[in-house]
DNA sequence: TCAATGATTAGGCAAATGTCTAAATAATTT
DNA sequence: AAATTATTTAGACATTTGCCTAATCATTGA
């Protein structure tokens, strides 16, 4: 839970996130689409993997990052707790 | 929704919230629940103030804090597009 | 009015965070 | 095999965060 709103807590990371709606990308699209230098991107993607809001998979010398939705569901446990 | 997400980002923030969820209390009544000091908790609840999850009211010389779950509805929304 | 109570503000400090550049690792291409 | 490309790791640095104590503000009670 911790992790999980910790990797929340940042607008790149999240707009990563919104950019793994359209469907999984390398580290290297991903990185294309901010401003940020390639290292920056990859420990961002560290630590949305480190909550396992994505997942990723080597192929070839590229690395795949697909969105994990799972995670989501105890997001919405947790807020669904205060709504009633 | 950066505050909204920032504030979430500490779990005495969150137990606090989860507090409130029986109702509403004072700083000092919440501020008891913890082993912090009182102005740690006033600050934490400062941060739930700007994120809008809380409203305060002072009566007399207490203040009253209230969960407000309005906020949370944004936040729902925002989960929910990645659910699809 | 003065003392006590509830709460916040101010200021300081260590740890965590987000960024960078340089270097390392791994896979492909020439 | 050497050069190129994709990505991560390492290390440094400024900023932010979460905590504290001391001081201040505001309200109530003696």
């Amino acid at each position: 839970m911790n992790a999980l709103f910790k990797a929340l807590n940042d607008p790149t990371r999240r707009a990563i996130l919104e950019r793994l709606r359209n469907g999984p990308a390398t580290a290297g699209a991903i990185a294309e689409q901010f401003q940020f230098s390639a290292p920056t991107i990859s420990h961002h993607l560290d630590l949305l993997r480190q909550a396992e809001l994505v997942t990723s998979e080597k192929q070839g010398q590229f690395v795949v990052y697909t969105l994990n939705m799972t995670v989501f569901d105890e997001l919405l446990g947790w807020l669904y707790q205060f709504k009633s």
